[in-house]
RNA sequence: GCCCCAGUAGCCCAAUGGCAGAGGCAGGAGACUUAAAAUCUUCACAGUGUGGGUUCGAGUCCCACCUGGGGCACCA
């Protein structure tokens, strides 16, 4: 055998991947197996990879991820489901733009003649897609449905402008979502994010904070621990109050009233002083004339900080004094407001209440500036004024009037009842989860449609004059970054009439972020051609959720989130009847070169195209899949793509020796080798709904030994069962390796498509011994194994277990406690 | 600092609380061959990161720790 793809005969004993892909790709296309019926005759099933941004070719990561996906969707093709598998291209985004202004083009020319070369590469990788239905959001007929469906959240408030500081990337010359920045850098670029004060588009995602929290019960076990975890994270829901403080009056300044959010209700007694966020309006509002200008020295100092140097820990508290005193409603104690950049202005309200003897910030703050410290829950530790360390834990109130006495949480009940009867506070929950920003500075995006009227304001496009199309004329330098969006310089484009007044007016110019794009298009898929609406909803309804989703951990939250809320919204809207888009998510592992994830500046790059030249598509497919479970990550320089392309070879030569014909009956068969057919058959069913692939494969390399050595010194090639060990192989094998199991499928004397084969029934009676091995145990160690009747009771075995003379002689004598006996298999004696 | 995940043979990985090993890679031996490749057969190697606990019995469950990976983080 041979697994050189140049191999110049091609016999019968020969395998040769690249004749067979050649030979069978064409096949396929002909049968269009993948198409689903669509028509209710069986149940649907849909599963998703997430689709891929054209970026060049496909690469190793995608390799991955597609094979995964696909072996869940051939394997519920071959339970009888009717299965969408569609795909598609997320074709908005930066990549196009910069490569449109590097090489004087319009982004639509690199963007769609890489998804040609990716489509192909896609049919090349046999991936089991639906290929009628592909998209790609960068079509007009796509992004008219991304506008109307923006027009839709603006009618209900969901959308809206604001001016707000918000994350900008110097290079990118755009707006980021808080998503999009990582550890203070732009997730794409890496460039140090600033802050920067904008009028800008929102989707006020913090409004589904709790339900995007709450609708993830149900996803637990589907979807991995750590993604649900990362979501909870990031939502950040904490539970507390919100308690009004008053800030007296001084000179001309009037008395104000600053509301703050805690957790910590019950240490209102221990609050020693005041903060506030040092970049709030609210600090300038405060301040006396007196420090007025000591404040505004720090505001210039703060925001002279790049976000990473004020997101370190280790720094040193700072901030000023503001000159003012907050009434604590409590217990009527003044204390001093300061204003520091420790306390945030967009977390909570941007002040707080700063109990030091309890939080360690506050407490190195009380330290820096030698404010009081004041112990008021006794946790049994030290006197955080004493040790700098902050006691947070359980304890007993003290120092703190009625409070006293109490443990932690009935005081913190008690101290939002007395707050609330006071009319001061009351119990509150906060989110971490900002609105998401989604206007973008660039071109190459699904315009927002709307209209800026000097007299009407914000006018919506009306819909049917959707899609908003980008303007054409623009191409090469025009995209190039400025700050304002290049929208803005297509004149004849922005310059419009009114919809409402018909007087003058222009277009907004910025463009939507791309996981808008991505939000809604699993939904476009049931029903891609539409022109009346963005998806029928009742096709959906039947479709959906997504039954399987596949894709990396990198969208752990971004994608993830996003579309989460957009499915809530569409659910409010009466557009969808289910609350969650995705009922089941595989986040599949990174490929890997040496440890370290490839790139061009380690140059430990794999080219997947050269792989699938050198080892073929079914060996790199199968490799893939083999070498770890799922969600682990795939070390290529772990992995043997020849010793998969060996195995190939190995079960596809089981077809030249099998020489009985198709549709022998496999009864009179090999018992034996039946058992280990069904055995495998049933096991692969388990492991595949569990998603442990890997352990398919392992399975379905046992049944192709058991039926090599049953052809060679066994049954011999014409008794049946090695006909029915082989076709089991074929249909397994179609999960994993399609060119593999289609030409064995053909050898068997079987038309095209094993994909459409069915999955084998299993019969029971087979998987069932008639002798096994019981282990005998005294004190669980293993002291002899007996062959015993399957159906043996559990007196008869724990007889014949007392009765042997390795326990005699293990006991020797003692009297016996217990006996544990797990017939068939296991008989456990424990001596006194 | 908080949260999540993972540590099993030289390597990648299996193992409903019940004999630690299914599969593969790399390695050794044999058959076939003039020889090699390919093919077929066969062999060896760990007691499951560490320390406790629960149990008749723990790789598996619980606690603590160590190591590695990931997420969040002056979030009140």
């Amino acid at each position: 055998m041979s697994i050189n793809p140049t191999t110049e005969e091609s016999d019968a004993g020969t395998y040769s991947f690249a004749d067979i892909e050649a030979k069978w790709l064409p096949v396929w296309e002909k049968l269009d197996t993948f198409t689903p019926v669509d028509d209710g005759s069986r149940e649907r099933r849909y599963v998703l990879d997430m689709f891929p941004y054209p970026s060049g070719d496909l690469h190793m990561g995608h390799a991955e991820a597609f094979a995964m996906g696909d072996v869940v969707a051939r394997y519920w093709r071959q339970l009888g489901y009717d299965v969408l598998h569609p795909i598609g291209w997320d074709s908005f985004g930066l990549p196009a733009e910069n490569a449109a202004i590097k090489h004087n083009a319009h982004p639509s020319e690199w963007t769609y003649a890489n998804i040609d070369t990716q489509a192909a590469s896609f049919k090349r990788y046999a991936i089991s897609a639906d290929w009628s239905r592909r998209l790609h959001t960068s079509d007009p007929e796509y992004y008219r449905w991304t506008q109307w469906l923006f027009l839709r959240f603006f009618e209900k408030g969901l959308a809206y402008r604001k001016d707000h500081p918000v994350n900008w990337c110097p290079k990118d010359q755009t707006v980021l979502a808080n998503e999009q920045v990582v550890n203070g850098a732009c997730e794409r670029c890496g460039s140090p994010v600033t802050k920067k004060s904008l009028n800008q588009w929102y989707f006020r995602i913090t409004e589904y904070a709790d339900r995007l929290l709450e609708d993830m019960e149900p996803l637990a076990g589907h979807w991995p621990e750590r993604v649900l975890a990362m979501q909870r994270n990031w939502i950040g829901r904490s539970e507390g109050a919100h308690v009004t403080f008053t800030i007296e009056a001084d000179g001309d300044l009037p008395a104000a009233d600053v509301t703050v959010f805690t957790t910590r209700p019950d240490t209102l007694h221990g609050a020693t002083f005041f903060v506030v966020a040092a970049d709030a309006d609210l600090a300038a509002d405060l301040v006396t004339p007196e420090h007025a200008s000591a404040l505004a020295d720090y505001r210039e100092s703060v925001n002279a900080l790049s976000d990473i140097e004020r997101q370190s820990t280790e720094r040193e508290k700072t901030g000023v004094f503001t000159g003012r005193y907050a009434v604590n409603p409590l217990n009527g104690e003044k204390l001093p407001v300061w204003a520091a950049d420790y306390v945030l202005a967009d977390y909570g309200t941007g002040a707080i209440m700063a109990v030091p003897a309890h939080d360690q910030r506050d407490l190195d703050f009380a330290r820096a500036f030698n404010l009081p410290v004041r112990m008021v829950v006794d946790t049994g530790e030290e006197d955080p004024a004493l040790t700098g360390k902050a006691t947070t834990g359980e304890g007993t109130l003290v120092n703190s009037g009625e409070l006293n006495g109490l443990g932690k949480e009935q005081a913190i009940q008690r101290a939002i009842e007395l707050v609330s009867e006071q009319g001061t506070g009351e119990r509150t929950v906060n989110y971490r989860l900002r609105d998401w920003l989604l206007s973008r500075q660039r071109f190459w995006g699904t315009p927002i449609p709307i209209i800026h009227c000097p007299s009407c304001g914000e006018v919506p496009v009306p819909d049917e004059q959707l899609p908003v199309r980008l303007p054409s004329n623009l191409r090469g330098e025009d995209l190039a970054p400025k700050g304002t969006s290049p929208l803005a310089a297509a004149t004849d484009w922005v310059n419009v009439e009114c919809p409402q007044c018909s007087g003058p007016a222009t277009r907004d110019t910025d463009t939507m972020d791309t996981f808008v794009d991505s939000s809604w298009y699993y939904l476009r898929f049931v029903d891609p051609e539409s022109t009346e609406a963005p998806f029928d909803s009742q096709k959906v309804n039947e479709w959906l959720p997504v039954g399987q989703y596949v894709g990396g951990v990198e969208h752990a939250i971004l994608h993830l989130l996003y579309s989460r809320f957009f499915t809530k919204v569409l659910f409010d809207l009466g557009l969808v009847n289910f609350t969650e888009p995705f009922a089941a998510l595989l986040n599949q592992g990174q490929v890997l070169n040496g440890g370290k994830a490839m790139s061009k500046s380690l140059g430990n790059g794999v080219n997947l195209g050269e792989q699938l030249d050198r080892y073929g598509v079914d060996a790199i497919r199968l490799t893939m899949v083999f070498a770890s479970p799922p969600e682990d990550d795939v070390d290529w320089a772990d992995v043997s793509p020849s010793g998969s392309a060996k195995f190939l070879a190995r079960a596809w030569r089981l077809g030249a020796d099998v020489v009985s014909e198709p549709g022998v009956d496999p009864a009179s068969g090999d018992r034996s080798l039946r058992s280990v057919t069904h055995r495998t058959l049933a096991d692969a069913a388990d492991l595949l709904k569990n998603n442990k692939f890997n352990v398919v494969i392992a399975k379905v390399m046992e049944l192709v030994n058991a039926t090599r050595k049953a052809i060679d010194s066994g049954a011999g090639g014409a008794d049946p069962a090695v006909r029915e060990a082989a076709e089991a192989t074929a249909v397994i094998l179609s999960l994993f390796a399609p060119y593999t199991a289609e030409d064995l499928w053909e050898r068997l004397g079987h038309p095209a498509s094993v994909a459409a084969a069915g999955w084998p029934a299993v019969d029971e009676s087979l998987l069932v011994q008639d002798t096994v091995t019981a282990v005998v145990q005294v004190q669980g160690k293993v002291r002899d194994r007996l062959e015993v009747p399957a159906d043996i009771s559990e007196d008869e075995l724990r007889e014949l277990a007392l009765g042997t003379a390795q326990v005699q002689r293990t006991l020797a004598g003692r009297d016996i406690r217990t006996v544990i006996v797990r017939a068939p298999k296991l008989v456990n004696i424990v001596p006194a």
